[in-house]
DNA sequence: TAATAAATGACTAGCGCTGTCATAAACTCT
DNA sequence: AGAGTTTATGACAGCGCTAGTCATTTATTA
């Protein structure tokens, strides 16, 4: 039932040390004896027992994902893109969901790591943004990844993975634009997400790029809720010039945003455009359907991990590019935004 | 930094046996010596290694969540409720999403179980209602603790926690009748998930205590979708006795029958009332918002964990109630069943 | 107070693996 | 071919803890 190392060392005819060699990928091992005992592990589906490398070691084969998002899809399409890592690697997904505005929320991610022996961190919004998470984790020398908003991989970057909000809503912008809208507003998600102010960004350079100028009564802050997007889009049909056209900062604002539109009978898209961001389930599951920008989130915590793996992993070779991955949301076209006749 | 056992020790005058004892929970430890052994604990931060352990004791700390849900909001709820009971008996929780239609299902699990050691399992649909897979954990002896659907507690169930879809889609259905509604349909979800057989059951029996006739064609086949939604309430819309409410059997139908309901102009709540079950998120964010009941999941999915840690735990009191919890959701009215004036 | 029961400690042997270091085998180079 | 050097492999200790065995101390009861 239980296989052992020194089972598959004694199938192999090597030393237990050289069966631990190869699970290790430590160098120094001949390509035959190498075949030998991988053949051995093979044939009795050898699987090292991790409670015992890790003592043996003190290395651990755990890494974490905190989150704090109160949506449920992202984290768990980012938790499956992890998990696919860790399998393929032999590591364990840690999940710790928490409040990233507690105060003692540094010594909770610290509590975390010894805890658990983590091996390192991927941190995605707000943890991704929050300096001073960065800066402990630094200090005790824990390799973590960041999943953060930005377009230009920059050595200050150096452990992050790119998502290019600002490229996704330039695209949307454009895509409103090409519709003959004009009068575009935006509604800002939280200040404090970096995301809300480069999907901002992005919206505003490709109104420049068209020479039109930016109306500041159609930029609205809000926040990352339904509620925010009721609430901007009253405000905003309630002006004397009104906009042709809304571009949400994430689907649940568009949502909102739909919803008002709905109490104040204002057709969608006839009289009104309204664009989200994101893809999430509901994005299909309005009326009409929303046009918005797809993040392969899945992808992109896989790759998140992977990184974090070359910087956990003592022998693995680090030929592989080492350069910032850097992911585009992509345009998804539904009726919400459709040509209006 | 890093305080073993012994450092416990002798911070609080005993030997590491009793230190041990303490820690497992042992018999013959007279109280002052533990609340000794405790307060050197608490003092020094004292973790014991988790590895060692597991090494030394061939016992595991941590326990499996399997999961293929489509409702992320579901899992993600499951999930947190395990964790805070993991966390505050020191176990770790193994998340797994996979296929539960998948052929080599059942061996997958049995995978997992061996290659994370798991202590034990939480299931919940679908996979809490395969048969294959409680018999498969069955024969190895793994404990395992089973989230269904199910109103009255017995030996059969001994090893599940019950959430009574029954009683609450008679709650809801009830809800309808006190509107003046008579003609009431159901859009089921998936055959094969008890619950949708559970919630029908319940809307039947709140149907027949008011005498009412079951009309056939009101009962509508279907999977928990917002298609099916959509197709349920058009074929619903086309009968020549129409019904003047739907009772859709989760929210994501509901949703898709509000838009279905949309698309033929047809005015919710005044023609047609809708409701759903579970109070998703999105129940809050349709136009208008939707009836529903309300699945209270944290406290669901803590009560499982803490339920499997009683059968995990070799010494732990078993003086708590053993009786199995049931959970009854709780109907929460929102304008998609406003009274029609 | 003796007799019995309960609590604690000292000691030991691992759990399954990795790290260190010594040794054996394989290559160089003259 | 043999000395020198590199590379591959094995022997052995020990990671931090649990669990068992006894011996010993302390509390409880008759």
């Amino acid at each position: 039932m239980k296989v052992t190392i020194n089972d598959v060392a004694s199938q192999a005819g090597v030393s237990i040390k050289t069966v631990s060699r190869v699970m290790n990928n430590e160098p120094s091992v001949r390509k035959d004896t190498f075949d030998k005992v991988m053949a051995a592990i093979n044939e009795l589906q050898y699987q090292p027992n991790a409670a015992a490398r890790n003592l043996a070691s003190s290395r651990s084969f755990s890494i974490g994902y905190i989150y704090d998002n109160p949506n449920a899809y992202y984290v768990i399409d980012m938790q499956r893109g992890m998990l696919d890592a860790c399998r393929k690697h032999g590591y364990e997904l840690i999940i710790h969901p928490t409040n990233a505005k507690s105060p003692g929320i540094v010594q909770e991610v610290l509590d975390l790591v010894q805890h658990s022996r983590l091996a390192g961190l991927v941190l995605t919004p707000p943890f991704s943004e929050m300096p001073n998470i960065a800066q402990a984790l630094e200090k005790i020398g824990l390799p973590f990844i960041r999943i953060i908003s930005g377009s230009t991989p920059s050595p200050k970057l150096s452990n992050c993975v790119l998502v290019d909000d600002f490229t996704a809503a330039f695209k949307i912008t454009n895509h409103l634009l090409e519709l003959g809208h004009t009068d575009i507003a935006f509604l800002c998600g939280d200040e404090e997400h970096s995301s809300s102010g480069e999907r901002l960004a992005g919206y505003q350079a490709a109104l420049a790029k068209r020479g039109i100028a930016a109306n500041p009564k159609f930029i609205v802050p809000g926040s990352y809720s339904f509620e925010s997007g009721v609430k901007g889009a009253e405000q905003l049909m309630q002006l004397a010039k009104k906009p042709s056209a809304i571009f949400a900062c994430n689907d649940e604002i568009a949502a909102g945003a739909l919803f008002a539109a709905r109490l104040m009978n204002i057709a969608i898209p006839k009289q009104l455009a309204i664009a989200g961001f994101e893809n999430s389930p509901f994005s299909r599951q309005t009326w009409p359907p929303l046009t918005t920008a797809h993040q392969p989130n899945v992808t992109i915590a896989q790759q998140a991990a992977e990184l974090l793996f070359r910087h956990t992993k003592p022998n693995a070779s680090k030929t592989l590019s080492d350069k910032q991955p850097v992911f585009i949301p992509e345009l998804v076209v539904r009726e919400s935004t459709a040509v209006s006749e």
